[in-house]
DNA sequence: CTGAAAGCGCTTACAG
DNA sequence: CTGAAAGCGCTTACAG
């Protein structure tokens, strides 16, 4: 039905061989003879079959990436800038959830259902254990980390304790004293951002001599019910925090809510600041440190296929990017 | 490097040919050959290759999902919604950002990037218009779309003109008359549910002998921003609109931002209602009526998938699915 | 710079 | 129920 590189080669009267190294732009060939070829291909609307191409290079085409969960701001924005970062390459973007640990995992490991079809992976905001325990690995194909870093792997990320330090030094400038967390899981968790986070908060409060009581930390499952669950149980506390800082933003939306509820003013009786930079922050004046989301996913993007390129060339470095968060202070720390 | 069907072949003592039925669960293989076979090419850690199979088979093994743009709540939930639906079939699902027509567009057409590489399309929120010059219906494949209904094409959607008719009756349900609308981009446009929303609308207005002026009508580009500063424009009117009509969720967090800095209550001096059910509405004690987006994605895969596999079988009808919405009232229209 | 030929690893009539 | 064999449509040493 479809044409194919034979049509091809028999229009232009050159063999299947000179075709296929023409239309890929190999070197080797005479520039009328691949300009006649080209020009052909493109009147007979050829295009070429991706399997036979895979199967005969041995090249998938394919690249995946891991991530426990679909949905949510990061998720999506990680994969928009995947998507663009891949722009350039003709490769296929795979997609594998594998489910949250303890929770609903995937019914196959993600080693099982991605094998022999992606010339490489990014895995998104996995703890390392789970990335072997997923079989990451073994596959054979270079790995490259988004959001954690580990030792002898390609990785990006940001500074996760850095922008929490940031977060809290602004409540202290700000002259809160008395500083509640957020967190996602209840700590300590296997995620090594939000870990990170904490000792960034902690760093803090041990430079400035302030209290660290465990009763100032609360879980909010990183959404927003769950941040405006943790928000109600922190407003009860005797003497309770005058400032909170949220390890995510949708979180500290959950917590502005309960704090309108109770006719807490943000910024003013208690201050709040989050983190992520979520588009919405702006709107609801919510202080945040920003993380540059889609770029994580880009620079993922080229890491990774710097690596597939580089299984063939000269042996590449562990690159281990670290992107910078940005502080924005706005009314919610009573700016 | 890795094993072939004949390693599994030679391994089990028969022919490459039973291997592959027994693998696949054809019908007409001894049931105690097919339990050896299988259980060697675990043994074996066997996994087929996906590109000779695709290549011998001359199936694609993989549908797409073409969309306008990748990133936002609606998106993501379709996403998920497909992911999810198009797990019991063992296919990739490839993704197509296509961009909005007018402003940035992907350099090369849907048709030129997926074909030859699937089975498939399922076409996300795409005018009739947009589908056909993308080349979508040349592919040669099933092609379903969402979000939109066309005749002798399958599709999945929701009542776009029933729901926003739910809206509107809701605002003048609870008193309101002078009802103002949040569009997404300037009306008419060339996308579909906006405008049938915009009928709604106007149908319940009719109705009712309420004003229809083109000044209650602000487009909001479907973002937050453009939602408060549509609301802005709304509030300066005199007289101004005492409710109005968000054509998204998204823009109506907006719309409540621009009246919550005017001091303006939502649901007591201007009610406002959005669309969508977005995960935030409640939170934010938004009416809105929602749409069961991820069983539009879920529906999508499973019309697509149907009609996949009827190609080779018996002709199915054009399947028009209508999914209901559903109307929920809070506190931004006084409930 | 170009071509003949082998081969990538499956699937599928066809025959039995 | 099973196998021999052709073939899917490319790519890649190898030779020239």
């Amino acid at each position: 039905v479809a044409l194919t590189i034979r049509d091809v080669a028999r229009a232009a009267g050159v063999s299947t061989a000179t075709v296929s190294r023409a239309l890929r732009g190999l070197e080797n060939v005479d520039p009328d003879t691949r300009a006649r070829i080209v020009r052909i291909a493109e009147e007979l609307r050829f295009s070429i079959s991706p399997s036979a191409s895979r199967l005969a290079s041995g090249r998938a085409g394919s690249i995946a990436i891991v991530t426990p969960f679909i949905g949510g701001w990061y998720f999506t924005e990680v994969f928009a800038g995947l998507e663009s970062g891949l722009q350039p390459y003709d490769v296929d973007l795979l997609l594998h959830a594998t489910g949250m640990p303890g929770v609903t995992a995937h019914p196959v490991r993600a080693h099982e259902r991605i094998r022999r079809r992606v010339d490489g992976v990014v895995v998104m905001g996995m703890p390392l254990e789970m990335t072997e325990s997923e079989g990451l690995f073994d596959l054979d194909v270079p790995v490259v980390l988004l959001g954690v870093q580990a030792p002898g792997v390609p990785s990006v990320c940001i500074d996760d304790r850095g922008g929490a330090v940031d977060a809290v030094e602004h409540l202290v400038d700000r002259g809160f004293e008395r500083i509640g967390l957020i967190s996602g899981r209840p700590l300590p968790t296997m995620f090594v951002p939000e870990n990170d986070r904490l000792d960034g908060y902690l760093d803090v409060l041990h430079k400035h001599g302030l209290p660290t009581d465990e009763a100032l930390r609360e879980p909010g499952e990183f959404d927003v019910r769950g941040g405006e669950l943790a928000m109600d149980r922190l407003l009860s506390l005797r003497p309770r925090p005058t400032a909170v800082f949220s390890m995510s933003d949708e979180m500290a939306y959950g917590a502005l809510r309960a704090m309108n509820r109770r006719g807490v003013v943000p910024g003013r009786e208690v201050a709040i600041i989050g983190f992520d930079g979520h588009d919405l922050a702006d709107t609801f004046d919510l202080s945040t440190v920003a993380q540059p989301v889609r770029e994580l996913g880009r620079v993922a993007a080229n890491l990774l296929m710097e690596r597939i390129a580089g299984v063939s060339a000269s042996p590449l470095g562990t690159d281990s990017v670290v992107l910078a968060t940005q502080l924005y202070a706005r009314r919610s720390t009573g700016c």
